[in-house]
DNA sequence: CCATCGAAGTCTACGGCGTAGACACACAGC
DNA sequence: GCTGTGTGTCTACGCCGTAGACTTCGATGG
């Protein structure tokens, strides 16, 4: 949008423009967005800092469009967001649709370093891409039966149970290649002794076999399955 | 194990001891830990130079005995989990038993801040107290009539809903007071045209009447419930 | 009894962070 | 042309984690 005026401003490396770039195209709150959220996705991590330099523009410039860091999280959160598309509603029983829209979700979610640890429910971030996301959930979750207050309680036990995964699942990336955590993880359980902890030993040999994805299928499976089975109950005695 | 040889040092305050107040007591990791746990109680958030200071020591003295600051986390969930107990085998049906531990758990982690993100299960932090917990959880879970695998992912899907509803809940105590946020709360939804987005509306009535502790019951009895049919089902069939 | 040694604590310093506040500059409307 | 306003820049402050050299102390063994 505010780029039009840059066309013909973009080549000419104005002689003294090094200094003052602003001409070059003017920042916006989406530009800036766009490149925290790449930044976020090349590096693991985000800083002001960095942002800035990235953009090519002094980090304190940022601060004439998002009050602090936090305005700006909030923003990419939302941003995340954009191109999920809620399923259509006739494209399979609401429980499919549902279990779809979940899984999609937290993929979205999963494609952007830092963005699952700042999904609100409570003091809700409040973007149009979130808004329509709640809409579409609750809405299924009407279907499959449920009064409103139990789909209000239902949706947040969703996203607290995929945030938690999808969280769990950044930090461990963060740790280092697959393969060595793997390793890691088979040698820290091996030296637990298996008479005091059965149990516990067999974990390992779960864990190793299960990745992110079959846990997130698992919970999201289980919680689906006792919340249609409360619908049901609901809509018979009704 | 070092502070043996310190017995007999403890008391002599030495003269010039103001400057090598090694003497006072000699640092160990677990002076360490506990001052760093109630750090992190007192202020929300916890740094090793505020560590530092409040130990009466050089930062750099903590890293003696840890590795590095994340060494020095990982301890303090182990040791946040420390009076944490499962419940006896003989107080209930396990169904009963593991709800309990499941609140108990979410109690022990709420209590002190920053612990919550940090539970892990896929390279996990092994201090004792950890894990005990989960040989008890997992051991409930095969009484449940779940298989060595089935119960190794629905451990995982337990602590991963926890954990998230407690995340939740320690990024909204860190916004402002209680009150203040659920005014900011019903301020949000009331902007949303209802029209457009009629559940949502409702949902903002939801969200104020729900706490935290409504969210981690709803959600642990929805996947208790599950878990329970799934145990049942294996058990007859087999 | 003294030399030596290793462990524990200290000091200094580096490079990063978020951001407050003063400043510079380009442009809009007069 | 003058001025005000919005936008990017600069400088600086006070935090942070921690590397690496240094100090000091108690223990050890000759």
């Amino acid at each position: 949008m505010a780029a039009r005026k840059a066309e013909k401003r973009t080549d000419p490396r104005a002689p003294e423009g090094k200094r003052r770039n602003r001409r070059s195209q003017p920042l916006s709150r989406e530009r800036i967005v766009e490149a925290a959220v790449a930044l976020a996705d090349d590096r693991g991590d985000f800083s002001m800092r960095a942002l800035g330099t990235r953009l090519r523009v002094d980090p304190m410039a940022i601060y004439r469009h998002f009050r602090d860091k936090d305005d700006l999280l909030d923003a990419m959160v939302d941003a995340a967001l954009a191109g999920f598309e809620p399923p259509a509603p006739d494209s399979g029983t609401p429980l499919e649709r549902l279990r779809r829209m979940c899984f999609d979700f937290a993929g979205a979610v999963a494609a952007h370093p830092g963005v699952a640890s700042r999904i609100e429910t409570t003091r809700p971030t409040l973007g149009p891409h979130t808004l329509s996301l709640s809409e579409a959930c609750l809405s299924m979750l009407r279907e499959l039966g449920l009064g409103p207050d139990e789909a209000a309680i239902a949706y947040i036990s969703l996203v607290r149970f995929i945030s938690g995964v999808v969280v769990a699942e950044e930090r461990a990336r963060g740790e280092g290649d697959e393969a060595a955590r793997q390793e890691d993880l088979r040698a820290a359980y091996a030296s637990v002794p298996p008479e005091q902890f059965p149990n516990l030993s067999s974990l390992a040999a779960s864990l190793a076999r299960t990745g992110f994805e079959e846990q997130l299928q698992f919970g999201i499976e289980l919680i689906l399955e006792a919340l249609a089975r409360r619908g049901a109950a609901a809509s018979s005695s009704a």
